[in-house]
DNA sequence: GCATCATCCGCATAGCCGCACGGATATCGG
DNA sequence: CCGATATCCGTGCGGCTATGCGGATGATGC
């Protein structure tokens, strides 16, 4: 049956490459916290998760090539969005219960 | 209210570092296959997934080291299987939704 | 005991990636 | 028109990592 094929590795290429976007401490956090947020634009993201805003407009140039972000330009503030197009599973069984999961981590994994 | 709060960096991190895990064909690819074949030895899997024995076992050696599968010895033969431990989000929201997700991507990624 | 096999390990290498830096562009206030 | 501001882009570098290779280890069959 079809629910026990194994992926074929360009199907693993292709859940990896989507995969590896949020598998980076910068892009996870922008990624939930437009989730949450809405639109925000550079700027704030860079405050909001302290850090460089180099890194927030690099992060979010990633995802924007990647077709997983929006912006609108608004004089010369730029706000980001996710996209309407964004895969529904990855917000909802990625973003946010990994985001909690990573909250309440396995308990022997304390300080 | 909590729901709200944005992921602090350390959080971020340990986001990350489960995600970056399946962040890879082959290892994506070994947690599927031990995911419905529940134990598999390193040959077959080398076969299962058209990868060489050696990135076989180096993914299950990281794998292992993350404390995401287990090992059984029998013989000269040894066998993975996922660990008891085994995040179920990240099995069931990842392993399967995203799999599913890979093989039926957005229709206007054609060609 | 010896040849064989499955698997692991250490090491070296090559490729990728996130980020900082310098400069460019566009917009705003006056 | 001018300086300030928000953001983008190209480039370069340092660090990580997946993988291949040679060798070691332990089990098996005879």
């Amino acid at each position: 049956m079809a629910r026990e094929r194994l992926p074929s590795a360009e199907e693993g290429d292709r859940l990896t490459s989507v995969l590896s976007l949020m598998a980076d401490p910068t892009r996870a956090r922008l990624l939930y916290a437009l989730d949450v947020v809405e639109e925000l634009c550079v700027g704030d993201l860079a405050i909001a998760l302290s850090v460089s805003e180099d890194a927030v407009s690099y992060g979010l140039r990633v995802l924007r090539t990647a077709g997983l972000v929006r912006r609108r330009k608004e004089g010369r503030i730029v706000y980001y969005r996710l996209a309407e197009g964004f895969p529904e599973p990855l917000r909802q069984h990625c973003l946010r219960q990994l985001i909690e999961m990573s909250r309440a981590p396995i308990e022997d994994d304390d300080v």
